[in-house]
DNA sequence: TTTATGGCTGTCA
DNA sequence: ATGACAGCCATAA
């Protein structure tokens, strides 16, 4: 990696953002953009999950757009899973597909100590 | 190189 | 609540 653009430490800083989201929560691209020090980057967080090929542990599902719904992609369907896999970790979808943010939106109270 | 999307977001009508 | 627009950056043609 090095001069490779996207899977430098830019990437693994938003994977670490996003690993640190608890189960039964989630959190948004911008959010996890900020926290991982990208402000105004949330498509960036995008791409990164999107390179995932595999979870590698990484909780890509609970990362969802600021108005609480899961975004559409380029995958048919896979909304869906996306929202099955929440919804089997506690998160509730309400009658027009969204989750309540000031519910089960993710609060970190601190920065990671290191 | 330029163009056109793409797992986005905040602001303003 | 909805729609248009502008930022922001990556990747593929």
């Amino acid at each position: 990696m090095g001069d490779g653009a996207g899977s430098d430490r830019t990437y693994a800083r938003i994977y670490a953002v996003v690993k640190r989201i608890p189960k039964g929560r989630v959190a948004t691209y911008g959010q996890v953009a900020r926290l991982a020090g990208l402000r105004g980057q949330a498509r960036r967080v995008g791409y990164a999950l999107s390179a995932l090929e595999d979870d590698r542990g990484i909780p890509w599902q609970r990362v969802i757009n600021a108005r609480g719904e899961v975004s559409p992609r380029s995958e048919p369907g896979f909304d869906l899973i996306q929202r099955v896999m929440l919804e089997a970790e506690g998160v509730r979808f309400d009658p027009e597909n969204r989750v309540a943010l000031s519910r089960f939106g993710w609060r970190p109270r601190r920065q990671r100590t290191g």
